[in-house]
DNA sequence: AGTTGATTCAATCAAATGATGGAATCAAAT
DNA sequence: ATTTGATTCCATCATTTGATTGAATCAACT
């Protein structure tokens, strides 16, 4: 059974996938208050009642969005650790940090609307379960923090969230960390994964 | 020359200081196009035009609470800094990390303000220029990361920004990461501790 | 008690916002 | 060409929200 969401993503050209970018977009920039249904209906060219038949009311988009930019971590990280699986831990811990940080730049609403999610109550709150529990394992034991998959300590999990939340702070972080620095896109881009790389070779090898 | 912050927070009784602390715990659990001023006047138990009579329009009164946020974080960063001076590295990391984020804990709307800040746009924005550099800065040379305060390397203030905001995740994040640590508030704020000093000290000893 | 200035609230506005109904348009099938 | 179903837009609502006005209340001083 195809999902509503799976039905857009089929056909990136279809009017519904179109939207879904825009309001990815901008729910990452202005978060779910700070968006208004007009605003991404501007975006895409459209009319706000156009938007309401695709996608129903603004709290389903908002879903629907996090939902998206869910099943893109998922994937990328199953292809990340398809890729380190059997090297040394310091070049596992390089490479994943290289390849995660290159994604999220790539994509800086997911760390946007990711950390919002933690951070920010929403006033209609639809509390929408997602993974963050699995993939933390995963990511646990992928770093050789835990022996087993399903028995992961809170210890690692924390670590885990320690450094994926940093990596998605310098991300969400760029407009406001980069003018400080003083560097150019790709030179803070190359600076967090140094500062990255630092610590974590520092902690785990 | 006493601002208008100053004068409300000489007397925490006056209607100014009750009203800018019920807007500081709710701009920092909702963000600002989250909170409306009508949630924050019911939660004084005051009406909307008393709080308009005291600090003019919503966006001054969130300038405000980001004024107030600011000095008391400055206040105890200095606090914190004449502390540790003199003693030895891992002991001025582990004290400032201890400090710190009982500090953080006990007003989690700091936290939540500062990560908002960093991270989502507002619409109607004003800028507000606050203090981050300075204060970045002074970790850095605090934490021997620099020989002389007014010339720290960006490395070097990427590494605090770093550390800095990884405590803002776990106090920001608490409600969200807590039940997956299945901990109680005390095993988390101390498993934050822990966390931080692994990687703190594995870092910089 | 009366005067004065500061504070508070009820009532109200205008604009923004989420949402919908229905007419118009478009595209594919017949 | 007509029919049919899907799509799009215009016009419009009802509510929420930021903000103000003016009358009432309070407190201090004479």
């Amino acid at each position: 059974m195809a999902t509503s969401l799976e039905k857009a993503k089929q056909n990136p050209d279809s009017m519904k996938a179109k939207i879904l970018d825009a309001a990815r977009r901008i729910f990452g920039e202005y978060g779910f208050h700070g968006t208004t249904t007009r605003m991404i209906a501007k975006a895409v060219g459209i009319d706000i009642s156009t938007l309401y038949y695709h996608w129903g009311e603004k709290g389903d988009l908002y879903e629907a969005v996090i939902r998206d930019i869910n099943d893109g971590m998922g994937k990328k990280l199953e292809e990340v650790e398809k890729k380190i699986k059997g090297r040394p831990l310091s070049e596992r811990l390089e490479i994943a940090i290289e390849d995660m940080v290159d994604y999220l730049f790539e994509h800086p609403e997911i760390s946007n609307l990711t950390l919002f999610r933690y951070f920010m109550k929403t006033r209609h709150g639809k509390e929408l379960d997602v993974r963050v529990p699995e993939y933390l394992s995963d990511i646990a034991y992928s770093m050789g923090l835990a022996e087993d998959r399903r028995n992961v300590s809170t210890e690692a999990k924390m670590k885990v969230l320690f450094i994926m939340n940093a990596i998605h702070n310098f991300i969400s972080g760029e407009n406001f960390f980069r003018p400080m620095m003083q560097h150019d896109r790709n030179a803070y881009i190359q600076a967090t994964k140094d500062t990255l790389n630092f610590f974590n070779l520092a902690a785990f090898t």
